[in-house]
DNA sequence: TCCATACTATGACAAGCGTCATATCGAGCA
DNA sequence: TGCTCGATATGACGCTTGTCATAGTATGGA
């Protein structure tokens, strides 16, 4: 957790996200943020005078970026990108997670919007942020390998979509097979859209 | 909640599988099911003697029957069925729910997976059985329609990852807009796939 | 009438939660 | 040396959770 490098404020940051993906938004406890972040249990309150919601939110807007890097980080990874190629290499990064790392963490957007997506908590306008700008780093990537405008955010949405119930799927059944289906499967319809 | 022909055990089912869906299996309180269910608190210790591990596994039983049920519903409905269609009828059930009643509940399959699919619970069980079962009817329905059967199984996944992927987007942005998305761009594959 | 069984009722338990109040520490600066 | 202020430490608050123990009531057959 590079708890060499970071500040008790991101460790604590950084330990609420994994905690969000393994057990969600009501399971996962402050305490146990602190503890696992090594910080000081005075420190929370200090930092974040917000309480429990403004560091969910922060854990989110962490996890948004993470993967929209994640997605702009393709093109510098072959010479010749595709559509089905990013999605490939989206999917690929959760692959690797689940084989190294095991099932036991999925994804804090779903985790968190699966927690309160439903009521008004002054968490989902951190998950909407996540999930938008994630869908506008695809849709970007989509539009430079020559995808039309008007329909880059549609299959961005459809990507994400597909990726976020084949990461639930393969938890549960800890096994990355269907994260491989949809790979699979939606590659050929991905590809024809980026041919004019 | 058909509160008169249902027996108090099958109105807290029921009422557990809605408090999932909108909250999730750990915010989800056995007090307040059982409040919901209008049901004696004493009974639930009474049917239930496996404890809240139960009554969930039970409502997500009846959740995953609930989906089956609906997939297999859809050849009735209309003269040249088409693997497309079926996904249409699978998603306008999501889109009447949504629009009729809100964005308050979401999947409970999902919403337990997202809390519980990390451990080793004893529910882990019933989600993998809702999910499988549910996929099987999706596959089985694919089949019947010409798809081949080492496809029909891959497709099924695919599109209950989607579907599942698309449910929690619309949540989140209160609007059903991603699950016209995902029928829209899955259309044209999917119904390729049925032509020999 | 008696009794077994199914169901209902209620109170208590330990444990966990998020939050708050307050005290102490430790540098930097006048 | 004093003062200030960011950071840390600790204890307590009220509340909810799942579970258990122990009653009471009702019903139906012998």
């Amino acid at each position: 957790m590079q708890s060499e490098t970071w500040s008790p404020r991101e460790r604590m940051v950084y330990s609420a996200a994994q905690l969000l993906r393994a057990r969600g938004a009501t399971a996962t406890g402050i305490r146990e943020v602190v503890a696992r972040a090594g910080a000081p249990r005075g420190s929370f309150q200090h930092y974040f005078p917000g309480g429990k919601d403004q560091l969910v939110g922060e854990a989110l807007e962490w996890a948004g970026g993470f993967a929209e890097r994640r997605a702009a980080s393709y093109p510098a990874t072959t010479d010749d990108p595709t559509p089905a190629g990013l999605f490939a290499h989206m999917v690929e990064g959760w692959k690797a997670e689940f084989t190294a790392r095991g099932f036991e963490r999925g994804c804090p957007v779903m985790a968190t919007a699966a927690d309160l997506a439903g009521g008004d908590s002054a968490v989902n306008g951190h998950v909407r942020a996540a999930l938008e700008g994630w869908g506008h780093a695809v849709a970007a990537e989509l539009a430079r390998m020559g995808v039309p405008a008007g329909r880059a955010g549609a299959l961005a949405t459809l990507m994400i979509s597909a990726l976020e119930g084949a990461i639930m799927w393969a938890r549960v059944r800890r096994d990355v097979g269907p994260l491989e289906t949809v790979v699979t499967e939606l590659a050929p319809l991905l590809d024809s859209a980026a041919r004019p």
